[in-house]
RNA sequence: GCCGGUGUAGCUCAGGGGUAGAGCGUUUCCUUGGUAAGGAAGAGGUCACGGGUUCAAAUCCCGUCAUUGGCUCCA
């Protein structure tokens, strides 16, 4: 007999060798029809499989990611024995489940494959599910491992296999296909109610474009067809909020094939909200002790010669500017930073300068792989809100503290709750890419580590993704259709201060090297603002909004009236037109709700005559008839709830 | 950059070897209205661009550009 303790702290008493489904059927019926997997201490494996020692035992369903990971997981097996069914001889790569649903890589060989293919896979998928094939685990030799994909001529397979430690492969067998794999699996493929195939896409075979490019086909299944068809109805939302279907609408932004890929044409709507997003963070550095600086848009080559960019990223850049003069090259500013240690140098610094923080709206270029380039998130010429602290290592993680709350604020202000933070530090073996001492590296990773813990961040630590100039904290947030985006950056730099021979005079008088934060809050421009659209849908908080008001005369009748109420409001900087299309109330309310403005205003015989305007808000609440001066106190009231200050304690 | 898809009116899209269609928008006229679409008439397109096949190409083929879903990349 073995020992197996539940979450809720009840221990089973059961013979050795019983399944956890064995002791879900114990429970309930209902439950044991809903288990997926389970965790064996912290161990997840098969329901099916026999438990041999006394241990903790958590039963997984559809409820818990894992559950959920573990139906997709066997989804992309049963796809994949569809996909050999109705295309035999097709080599397999990988199959894994993903945040959302799961994946294939095939190499379809001679056959050609499109999404229109996709109904009779999906059909081809749902017989099998149907046919109730149990997941069968089979140990196997590496001898036996290969010879069985020797003979099916799968190649990817076999390189697989090369990387695994015999004694410890294991195959999944279910129904007519057999696969590689470590498991776990669901029961059985009937739990698989309901598949949709999402899209298919090309993917390099183990991430490296030097390899072989396969087919990678995404899906998704559910439990249940209901829930299959709640979450294309989320898809079709997120696509609503798309910030280049969104842009185009609000008249935002617009790009042109003349002006060239990646290269965004900020329309009056988008460039006056962007306006306002720089004056808001501008308000609060300032009040942080930042200066701003103003630096060109190109720089001689030598400069990034010696800030090392140029060695680095050079032959992926655009090409340098040639002047009439012999030799002489320019390049489009890819950076701020280099410009920034020049101000820093033009005049001998002490102790007492520092910190000593440099910010600009500073526009820079960058030649993005065309492949790459998405709406405003990724583009080639973009804006950062880019500073630079210049500070003693004593200053350090305070300095680095200070900025976090910068970007928390933002973020608190926009109402960006869910975001993510990453610590990115260098690869734990291979330190030679970097640049820079192996000390002054451990310390800024200390520093960024031990800052995060104090401002109570959440994080995740991935290696081998720092900058080669130093580590840092990267806020991320997801984008409507669930695309990770990096907003926020911090960013120490022990190189450039090196590079340029930065120095400051300490107090004891000798000189020192300080050290450089890169920071930018948003990002850039361009990609908070996408990001920003798709977060709110369009509907832009109050005082970042296009237009605020809009002023609705019932008929013609009214327009001086109309007239007078804009003048007020402009009066007191609230940005509102007129509507005075020859078009019913309804109509125009309709067309202002969907230009998603904020509040309508709608005046008639009754308002002209009380000297009042009736105030609508987006989304249909009458919020009733009020003198303007009411109005321009609600408004104003609204604006300042949401603009809390800056406090940086 | 790589592998697919797409490119038709300002927007969203239908069509498709015999020189072009809808809805919305826009313009003009009528209507002067009360909380999500009033009516009528008109304008608007080298069917992305360049080649090829054909008696004939927007349609088929090739190339280029842009865009799009991914992959790789991201100072």
């Amino acid at each position: 007999m073995i020992k197996v303790t539940l979450p809720d702290g009840t221990i089973k008493s059961v013979n050795k060798g019983t399944s956890a489904m064995h002791i879900a059927r114990e429970i309930s019926e209902g439950l044991a029809r809903n288990v997926l997997a389970c965790l064996v201490d912290d161990d997840i494996r098969d329901a099916n499989r026999p438990l041999e020692h006394d241990c903790q035992l958590t039963l997984l369903t559809w409820n818990d990611t894992l559950g959920k990971q573990t139906m997709w997981h066997s989804s992309a097996h049963l796809m994949a024995e569809a996909l050999e069914s109705i295309y035999p001889g097709i080599k397999l790569g990988i199959g894994p489940a993903i945040e959302n649903g799961f994946y294939y890589d095939v190499d379809f060989g001679d056959y050609t494959i499109s999404s229109d293919d996709f109904v009779k896979i999906e059909a081809k998928m749902l017989e099998l599910a149907r046919q109730k094939n149990e997941f069968k685990r089979q140990a196997i030799s590496k001898q036996e491992a290969t010879t069985y994909f020797q003979q099916k001529g799968d190649e990817f397979k076999l390189e697989l296999i090369d990387g695994l430690e015999d004694g410890n492969i294991t195959f999944y067998t279910q129904g007519q296909f057999t696969d590689l794999c470590k498991g776990p699996h669901i029961p059985n493929t009937s739990f698989i109610k309901s598949v949709k195939l999402l899209n298919i896409a090309g993917a390099y075979w183990k991430g490296d474009e030097n390899n072989k490019q396969l087919t990678r086909i995404y899906g998704i299944s559910f439990p249940k067809k209901k829930e299959l068809t709640e979450y294309l109805e989320l898809i079709e939302e997120a696509k609503k909020r798309d910030h280049r279907k969104l842009g185009k609408e609000l008249e935002l932004f617009a790009f042109s094939q003349k002006v060239g890929q990646g290269l965004p044409l900020w329309l009056p709507k988008g460039a006056a909200l962007r306006e306002r997003l720089e004056n808001f963070l501008k308000k609060a550095q300032k009040l942080a002790g930042y200066e701003q600086v103003i630096t060109p848009h190109i720089g001689s080559k030598e400069l990034y010669v010696c800030s090392g960019h140029y060695a680095k990223y050079g032959a992926d850049s655009f090409q340098p500017i040639h002047t009439p003069a012999e030799g002489e090259e320019f390049l489009l500013k890819p950076m701020n930073c280099p410009h920034h240690c020049e101000i820093y140098k033009t005049k001998p610094r002490s102790y007492k300068d520092l910190p000593l923080r440099m910010a600009e709206f500073g526009t820079v270029y960058r030649y993005e792989q065309s492949g790459e380039l998405h709406g405003l998130s990724r583009v080639r010429g973009f804006t950062q809100d880019d500073a630079h602290i210049f500070c003693t290592q004593e200053q350090l993680k305070t300095e680095f503290i200070k900025v976090i709350d910068l970007v928390l604020y933002i973020f608190k202000t926009l109402k960006f709750d869910q975001f993510t933070a990453q610590i990115s530090l260098r690869d734990l073996e291979n330190h030679d890419k970097y640049i820079g001492s192996k000390e002054n590296w451990e310390k800024a990773e200390s520093a960024i580590i031990e800052a995060c813990r104090k401002k109570g961040i959440e994080t995740s630590i991935e290696y081998g993704e720092a900058a080669f100039y130093g580590p840092k904290l990267d806020f991320m947030v997801k984008d409507a259709l669930g695309r990770h985006w990096q907003l926020g950056t911090i960013q120490i730099d022990y190189n450039l201060p090196e590079r340029f021979e930065l120095e400051y005079i300490g107090s004891d008088n000798k000189s020192h090297r300080p050290i450089m934060i890169h920071r930018a809050p948003f990002g850039s421009m361009e990609r908070f603002i996408s990001v920003l659209i798709e977060h709110c849908a369009g509907n832009f908080p109050l005082w970042l909004t296009p237009n605020q008001v809009l002023i609705l005369p019932i008929s013609e009748k009214y327009h001086e009236y109309a007239e007078n109420i804009l003048n007020m409001l402009n009066n007191y900087d609230i940005r509102a037109h007129i509507d005075d299309r020859a078009e019913k109330a309804g109509r125009k309310i309709r067309d202002a709700e969907i230009s998603k403005t904020p509040y309508m205003l709608i005046v008639g015989e009754k308002e002209e005559s009380n000297n009042e305007v009736s105030v609508r808000k987006h989304g249909g609440q009458d919020l009733g008839s009020m003198e303007v001066q009411m109005f321009v106190d609600l408004i104003n009231k609204e604006i300042d709830s949401l603009l809390e200050k800056f406090d940086q304690n």
